[in-house]
DNA sequence: GTCATTCTGGACCGTTCGGTCCGTTTCGTT
DNA sequence: AACGAAACGGACCGAACGGTCCAGAATGAC
């Protein structure tokens, strides 16, 4: 062994995910990272190898621990029908809340890198396919309590309610009005019944 | 009067707005804009002002020019059901047609820049307001031809299609899947039954 | 204490950024 | 033909960009 790393990773990945997600990928400079992150330039290069794959460990820091807690919560919700409300009524108190919304990182990413950035574009893939999937195992326990009609095509629900939350997101960011989120919300409620 | 322009401004205008709208405003370099409009750096400035005023002025050109074919399309559609599935329906086509799908660019501008670009915040808020008063147009008409139950709230309703869109922009240009494209529409369309 | 290792700060790199400036050209007016 | 006005091409600007490199400091192993 030798000289031991005098910050931690994680804690350095965590702030860099703050920064890429309040300005994006384009328009966060290396100083802006190094900055939030406290550390020096060939330390970043030396753990994170670039600008760019900083980002990637990022979206991937995002999509695993930073998602974690609130998947869990989720997926542990009293009722399938009380995870769904949760999950877009949470959307209404963050856009609501502080000032100014970010929005999913995940969400930003797709808008900004999927076009251009293959790695970026798979990683968002993926992680709107397990949002997708999450949606799909609380429809299935909210249809077998009877909350939302077995009649429905759960995947295709899914798919809709992956969307929809897509959808608030970009309104809440362009027009934070919590009456006009409620709207939306109670819409795509009522969809499910 | 005296020499006159060379290019035509509105021409040279809507090349701009193409370059920004594939690449979004940080990722578009002065000499991608000076390619594509075909002019000399003093011309875009002396015409233009600057790089930021340029940009603004796309979005007022997309918002104007460039939407008022669609708008009139869909605000004389046969019915107003009809004018709503016709521009879902759309998406779709566009989405899984060309490639990459570049998505709204309106859309594209709230999600890059609308929290630290108060100008052009302020006109996606514009045409997002447009969106929702054309959504609120067709739906009334659809009501009052029993299409839509005359039950439900016009505005509520108009703003959840806004959001819709929105959602279905973002799915489509992370994975242009027509399958699940199909999926979200129908349930967004039943939603208005 | 010595050594090998590796982390750190900062100097430095070429490139590109958005933007300015000016000399020249081209035109309409008279 | 002469003039004034505007458009043009391109040289030029300082700053910031992402990235490399190295000297020195700090550490664990022995």
């Amino acid at each position: 062994m030798s000289r031991p790393r005098e910050f931690n990773v994680d804690q350095a990945l965590d702030a860099a995910l703050d920064v890429f997600w309040a300005k994006g990928y384009e328009a966060t400079s290396l100083c802006d990272l190094l900055d939030a992150m406290d550390l020096s330039k060939s330390s970043l290069y030396d753990t994170f190898g670039s600008k760019h794959e900083l980002y990637l460990k990022a979206i991937d820091r995002y999509v695993g621990e930073r998602t974690e807690g609130h998947e869990r919560a989720f997926l542990s919700a009293p009722s399938g029908r009380q995870a769904i409300e949760g999950a877009f009524r949470q959307i209404i108190e963050d856009a609501t809340g502080k000032t100014p919304y970010q929005g999913c990182f995940a969400m930003n990413c797709a808008m900004e890198r999927a076009q251009s950035d293959d790695e970026a574009a798979e990683r968002v893939k993926a992680a709107f396919k397990r949002y997708q999937r999450n949606y799909e195992i609380v429809i299935r326990r909210a249809q077998a309590a009877g909350e939302i009609p077995a009649s429905k095509d759960a995947r295709a629900l899914a798919r809709f309610l992956t969307s929809s939350a897509h959808g608030l997101h970009v309104t809440a960011k362009a027009n934070p009005d919590r009456e006009v989120l409620e709207d939306i919300v109670s819409t795509i409620l009522e969809a499910l019944d």
